[in-house]
DNA sequence: TTGACGTTACGAAACCTTTCGTATAGTCTC
DNA sequence: GAGACTATACGAAAGGTTTCGTAACGTCAA
């Protein structure tokens, strides 16, 4: 039984974005990342990766003296995980509302809009 | 200048759904319906209500008794908004990434996806 | 006018997230 | 070993959300 982690929050999931980018990684790794864009220093950023721990969002090899992370869930799993439930939370449970939403919202390009024209192509293909 | 709320909270969201429903509304109508699925009291409604008054959420009439509330920003807007922060916090900024992963996380039925392709048509055209 | 009732107002508690200071411990060099 | 350096561990504070008990207030009926 694959259980679900809950949801991570904000800072965690800036944290889970380096691990998804750089695969996985210590403390130190992330934190220099993460301090340039942002002044968060390196025991609060040790202080959410232990709590990470603790939820399941992140695994820990603690073999090393530097513990070395790594996501528990994919990115996409995650991603998925994240639009579920603001699909529920906002969008009345219908994902359709959300994806029409998201591309009246913000300009893509038109490869970006081809691919997406793809990827119908290819679920109504399933469907019949 | 549009003044641009903050982000709804969970529980606020659930009250601003009720709203967007059913037009503008007491705390005890939206008390009413939210009782059904939450277990939550009257006065955690109220409460809630009041603070969202302060955070310009939502409008308040006192010309009554029974205050009306009614929300400030469209759903459209806030759902836009909440993407775009979601977009932001967990898709690299990329709202296709978004729309292809909600597509291929949940079923839709064939007449969403046709409805999605009359907008990317829609789109393109405006591209051209 | 008084009492009952429905409403808003206020304040505080419980909980979670984010932050960081300080303590502790392992490792390497001299 | 001693000392410097780099890690992790722990605890607590600050801030925000959610919850609700209780007080205060208006209104209507008798």
């Amino acid at each position: 039984m694959a259980e679900t982690s809950p949801m991570p929050t904000d800072a965690e999931l800036a944290i889970l974005r380096v691990l998804w980018d750089r695969g996985p990684s210590t403390v130190r790794d992330v934190h220099e990342i993460l301090s340039t864009t942002q002044g968060t220093g390196y025991t609060t950023i040790l202080k959410l990766m232990q709590i990470m721990t603790e939820k399941g969002l992140v695994v820990r090899d603690e073999s090393q003296r530097a513990h070395v992370y790594e996501p528990r869930l994919s990115e996409q799993r995650t991603q998925r995980q994240l639009l579920s439930d603001l699909v529920d939370r906002a969008f009345s449970g219908s994902p359709a509302k959300l994806v029409m939403q998201a591309l009246s919202g913000r300009k893509a390009t038109t490869d970006e809009l081809n691919a997406i024209r793809d990827l119908l192509d290819r679920l109504e293909g399933d469907k019949r």
